[in-house]
DNA sequence: CACTGTGAAATCGTTCACAGCT
DNA sequence: AGCTGTGAACGATTTCACAGTG
């Protein structure tokens, strides 16, 4: 167990993907405020919205400096950039695209990704009908030529939008490759080995969440 | 890990959020455990692949009845029936969908959702040219209509997928309308009233955690 | 005997409350 | 006064370890 030091980097591992999570929800947030005009604001106005304690604000960012200003609050613009630096969006990633079914072609004319610093440099399909084509600005390619591709245009991330059954081996296809981190969007759950990092989203997924607490607030009411 | 709606006050029985988010992905896991032919299975095999220890397969489980065989395992098609009971999704839920751009036409023929147990049966949009159309054999109708149709058809949940600045009018129709549950798909947070339960999908959020993770790795090594 | 279910212990994350800065 | 940053208290979740069971 080493304890932190707070003038320099603190360890990553050390930081509860929590925090993590709730960093992007305070960038959004943040654009939000500026888009309507505003330049400070607080903890406990971020909090608000979001639905968190304004205790949990500032702990959140404390982990990883000292970014507010007492008797003021945080500036927006400021807040925006630091944030960006520890999430490593203060920069452009290029992402691979594998699967240009319905959800892959979504992805690739979704303007959030730009809006954030993503951009999708490269698709691939297995499907001859769909290599060799253009979608959203982009070059299908055939899935045998992802290796040679992702080392020449040095890309770093993936996504894998395709049928669950394939998923697996077009992941293994990715860290042979040498790929830094993957989302997966097939329902399954992809093993990577370490040093690969991978978040996975199952869209069935959130639905259930959402069942399951209607289904249980139906239970409740007839309990009472 | 998602951000989930936080209600339920007088609920005895309190469920962590993330205990939910698993079952899901047990669900998952023994859906492919039976499409590979394995009857039954143990607490520490759902575990390994899942990435969590078998103690807390077991307590999570825990929370909702006793439904393993010690010596044996798990039976898969029993542990399914009763997660999916959990879940509420041992019946088909009715899906109103707004928004019919790239994402929402990629939401209408996600094989996933059929699967699952949630079926699309409406779709809405504002642009006079999708309304009246059918994509993937639903009927796309004017957002005018959503509180009528919703009504009607006894719809319980609803998707929004339009853009950011319009998400939040969106939620406040489906919400006037009577609906349960909203998945959200605009990086945007909306607020609901209590008693409706809401989840929300931020992609670009997905990519920020893999990106917080490869970029933080990349630092460690320069400092050594 | 391999496995579950579960109190008890350990760990982790959140909130409180206040010192300190502007 | 208004707000951040933070140690300490608190609460929640995870892991441990083992009694109980088919």
């Amino acid at each position: 167990m080493s304890e932190e030091s707070h003038t320099s980097r603190p360890n990553p591992s050390a930081i509860p993907g929590a925090v993590v999570s709730r960093l992007s929800l305070y960038l959004r947030e943040l654009q939000h405020l500026i888009a309507t005009g505003k330049e400070t604001t607080s903890s406990s106005q971020l909090g608000r919205r979001l639905g968190f304690t304004d205790a949990q604000v500032r702990k959140d960012l404390a982990h990883f400096g000292h970014f507010g200003h007492p008797g003021i609050g945080y500036k927006c613009v400021e807040l925006i950039g630091e944030i960006r630096k520890i999430l490593g969006t203060d920069r452009e990633w290029q992402v691979a695209l594998v699967g240009v079914g319905n959800l892959g072609r979504a992805l690739l004319g979704y303007r959030g990704f730009v809006q954030q610093g993503f951009r999708i440099v490269m698709a691939f399909d297995t499907d001859s009908a769909k290599v060799g084509t253009e979608i959203e600005g982009v070059e299908v390619s055939h899935l045998s030529q992802l290796g040679e591709v992702l080392k020449a245009k040095k890309i770093e991330l993936g996504m894998v939008a395709v049928p669950a059954a394939m998923a697996q081996s077009v992941t293994d296809e990715f860290v042979a490759a040498g790929i830094k981190g993957i989302v997966n969007f097939a329902p399954v759950t992809l093993q990577v080995p370490e040093g690969v990092s991978m978040v996975g989203v199952d869209l069935a997924r959130e639905l259930e969440q959402v069942t399951f607490t209607v289904a249980n607030k139906l239970a409740n009411l007839n309990d009472q």
